[in-house]
DNA sequence: CTTTTGATCGTCT
DNA sequence: GACGATCAAAAGC
């Protein structure tokens, strides 16, 4: 059984589905992963190392095992993984996941909101859960990300979310039925089949 | 229930 | 100067 971080040096699909029911810890507030997004830098057209290496992507370009945080649509903070070996600048999306602990200060973070289950449901969502923003790119996850053990659940996969392209291809993985995945919606900007 | 729209700015062309 | 790995509220049905 490989260590940490070599565990994430493989194909950033299988990766990206051992990273389900991991838990991610920081500023005082714990998630457990339920959804994520493969990309893969040099061959995937909706990855955003895909154009090559730029100042942003910089950290896709480095070792696995930590932060790649982006800024979205001018309000939100999206954090991955960075996988692969170095150069490959492959990277998992943080999509949902379930606050397990700290669930005051994700709370206050997040303002009013309905029900828990929703907390950190969407990758900007989630961050917002964690407080992670642009201090947190490029943050060695080394301790504050736990992978599970061997998976003991159900995994779906189906397209991704919100890229306009290479929507056929069925990166992105849930835990089966949980409550606190997104509810699935393409892209409107995605090419019609 | 589904669809539309406003907020808001770093990044790349 | 246009666009985007988004979200929530508003509007339409």
């Amino acid at each position: 059984m490989p260590g940490w971080p070599e565990v994430l040096t493989g194909p950033v699909d299988e990766v990206a589905s051992l990273l389900l029911g991991a838990v991610l810890r920081h500023s005082g507030v714990a998630v457990r992963l339920t959804e994520v997004e493969a990309y893969d830098g040099p061959d995937d057209p909706a990855s955003h190392a895909y154009r090559g290496r730029t100042p942003r992507t910089e950290v896709m370009f480095g070792p696995p095992g930590r932060l790649y945080v982006y800024f979205s649509y001018g309000m939100h903070w999206c954090a991955n993984v960075v996988t692969g070996p170095d150069d490959r600048a492959s990277a998992v999306l943080l999509r949902a996941g379930e606050v397990v602990d700290g669930i005051e200060a994700a709370r206050s973070r997040r303002g009013a909101v309905a029900n828990d289950v929703r907390l950190a449901r969407g990758p900007a969502n989630l961050a917002r859960c964690l407080g992670l923003d642009r201090t947190c790119n490029g943050l060695d996850l080394a301790g504050l990300l736990v992978l599970p053990d061997p998976p003991a659940f159900a995994v779906s996969t189906g397209p991704r979310v919100g890229v306009s392209h290479a929507v056929d291809v069925r990166w992105r993985f849930w835990c089966s039925g949980d409550p606190t995945v997104s509810t699935y919606r393409r892209s409107p900007r995605a090419v019609s089949p």
